[in-house]
DNA sequence: ACCTGAACACCGTTCAAGT
DNA sequence: ACCTGAACACCGTTCAAGT
């Protein structure tokens, strides 16, 4: 029973969904290295090269990947623009965080594919009753895209190497414990806020940083 | 005249900072991947393994060139503490931006190295006469943190693909050509926005979105 | 259309050995 | 301390060939 290396796995052609289902999987169990054409191919039990019958190269696959991922993103609901957009932003959050290889992948691809697009209609549209005029609620969009994006990508770029990331309360302890180590000395101010440094990978001052943001743009709308 | 593939280059040990000094030439000239442990060692005229003789692996490079060009950044002189976080903003912009491809690295750093801290502690002394206490100037020291690396993430990521970034006007004329695509019918308001859109990775909106956040912070402040 | 086998030009890293 | 030669276990991608 020890020598079951390949699972009996599907015998029969791959789908495409399956390739980006191992690739997935591969990238959380072990980081951007482990997602490998080469592992992808051998995952899903065909030959490395087989995959480029189902995308023209890796960065395809990537792009893919990226795709499903924000195409899962479900904009919220009730409530005014302001509830809207924490919706938005906590649930493209919560979805890349659970899936910390990715992104790198998101923030690479620039935020030009189809439901990256639709994404930022969805923001355009919640800042379209916001009172800001046209033109800021558009630089307004995309100051959101990139807190959420650089929250997201400094959240996950601590991370050990690869992997699932730990829970939220675990990752605020080893931070507490990396930072209590900073020299006093030449850095009081850091060491005088340790306590607070260690919950900045948390929802906590994620939603904090973003409510500030939105109040820098409610001030702007009510200047007009 | 046609064959001199190696330049005569240096012929005794290579110095630290020359391997640095090849590395981020490589890293300009031909992106991320051409920054290999054997090309470096190729440019500086030595065997691969050599170079482990400097630096323990890859990742030890990057770090060091992150903290080259971190330590590289200088905060900025007078005026109140919304007119020095703006300069030491600005600073740290133009200086990744002039080598694209070391971003992911200082972001995979997640800014933890001594010039990361030296930068951090310069921030949390600025906002220490902010009016924020001691808390909200922390939070707000890594919403800063966020928002100019996210920015700049965004900025240098769309990038064709390796190489210097060509000036900011041709970059947005560029980004005016691919926005101008965008299907009015499926996002009528990412089409009407194009014109604002293009100018997004510019310089104009890099302030604009810090001085909405500098705006969020202060209001903040007041609030006590 | 989708797969295979074989190959090309690469990687990072380690080890044993030399000076 | 710093270098070399040789090797290991990988990469992405291409090509010619089969069904």
């Amino acid at each position: 029973m020890a020598e079951s290396r390949r699972k009996p796995g599907p015998r029969r052609p791959p789908t495409e969904r399956e390739i980006l289902d191992v690739a997935l999987a591969l990238l959380d169990a072990g980081g951007p290295a482990a997602a490998s054409i080469r592992r992808i191919a051998a995952a899903v039990g065909v030959v490395p090269n087989a995959v480029y019958t189902y995308f023209p190269d890796r960065s395809a696959v990537e792009r893919a990947l990226v795709e499903r991922l924000l195409g899962a993103v479900k904009g919220g609901g009730e409530g005014g623009w302001r509830a809207g957009v924490e919706a938005l932003a906590l649930d493209v959050r919560r979805r890349l965080v659970a899936h910390p290889g990715t992104v790198p992948l998101v923030i690479g691809d620039s935020m030009e594919g189809p439901e990256a697009r639709r994404l930022r209609e969805c923001v355009l549209e919640l800042l379209a009753v916001s009172g800001l005029d046209p033109a800021s609620a558009a630089r307004g969009a995309y100051l959101l895209v990139v807190y959420v994006l650089g929250a997201i990508a400094l959240e996950v770029a601590g991370v050990p190497h690869p992997g699932a990331l730990p829970p939220e309360a675990q990752r605020i302890e080893a931070r507490r414990a990396a930072f209590a180590g900073v020299p006093a000395k030449a850095f009081p101010r850091t060491a005088a806020a340790v306590g607070v440094m260690a919950t900045w990978i948390g929802t906590e001052q994620y939603l904090w940083g973003l409510r500030r943001l939105l109040d820098g743009l409610e001030a702007e709308a009510k200047l007009h």
